[in-house]
DNA sequence: GATATTTTATGATAAAAATCATATTTAAGA
DNA sequence: TCTTAAATATGATTTTTATCATAAAATATC
């Protein structure tokens, strides 16, 4: 369903909204190992990620990345889009191209009202709700 | 979500429904160009078909592919799994590993009961469904 | 300002998926 | 039985995705 870039973007911004402030940045080693992404694709990750300013980071001594209080107000689908692009999602089941349901292909009308109720999820749902979520012990961040 | 193979996979099948029977052989050529999958590649996809016995064929002069009765009972995951293997559709959304609700990461709860729904009803569509759905005018078979 | 520590930019390599190519086998029909 | 038309087996090539490596730039601290 995502490719593994966008798995382990989300794994990252995840653990950063958990463990990370802009008192407490994280450096590369402490975010790859608990998120068990080898660190030097975590890394090209990170970086595409705070270009696109959804997370922060600063360098040198003492710097890392973490997120800002605005920054956990991403949207789980921004990560995704930031990192693998805007069709992915909206791709038609069977040919390469958009979904449409004025033409729909034969296997549409057995997803198009799940997937796009998962979409909408994806688009509303925010760093901050599911770190809310992971504290109350509802879900966990797998490794 | 599916992998290209896949929706070719599907559309051969689906095309071969609609136009093929025992006495309707249908050759590559006359597969790939109306569903748009180069030919060479398709060939390669009705061969793991045929060897799964999802498909039927058989060769020399008049020979070619096409789908008897019972093969019309296909299911669509069957399709999807014969080309794609198992794993895909029950993989995590954030690790590498299967989905777990007694261990849910923390997409689980926006997209599990969707994605199970959608799984169902895969497990339970057949071609031959699909291709009364396409007779009645329902649904497309796109290109 | 020199040094050490960090991200950033860039690109190389490896693995997987998609695509292309072709020689071999099978079966029909002359 | 020969020729021809088809699938089948096999493998090569290309493209995309995933992964690894490293030199350059920035910044804190001494
Ligand atoms: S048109 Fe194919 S999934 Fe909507
Ligand atoms: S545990 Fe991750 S999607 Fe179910």
């Amino acid at each position: 369903m995502f490719s593994n870039t966008a798995k382990y973007a989300i794994k990252a911004c995840l653990f950063l909204a958990v463990n990370s402030s802009e008192v407490n940045k994280l450096v590369i080693k402490d975010i790859a190992e608990p998120i068990n992404v080898p660190s030097a694709y975590i890394a090209k990750i990170l970086q595409a990620l705070s270009k696109k300013d959804i997370i922060s980071s600063t360098r040198g001594p003492k710097g890392g990345f973490y997120l800002t209080g605005d920054q956990l107000q991403t949207k789980v689908m921004q990560i995704i889009e930031a990192v693998d692009g805007e069709e992915r999602l909206n791709s038609c089941l069977l040919s390469l191209e958009k979904c449409n349901s004025d033409n729909p292909c034969s296997l549409h009308h057995l997803v198009f009202d799940e997937k796009n109720k998962i979409n909408e999820r994806l688009k509303k749902t925010t760093l901050e709700d599911l770190r809310q979520h992971i504290m109350r012990g509802e879900s966990i961040l797998p490794l």
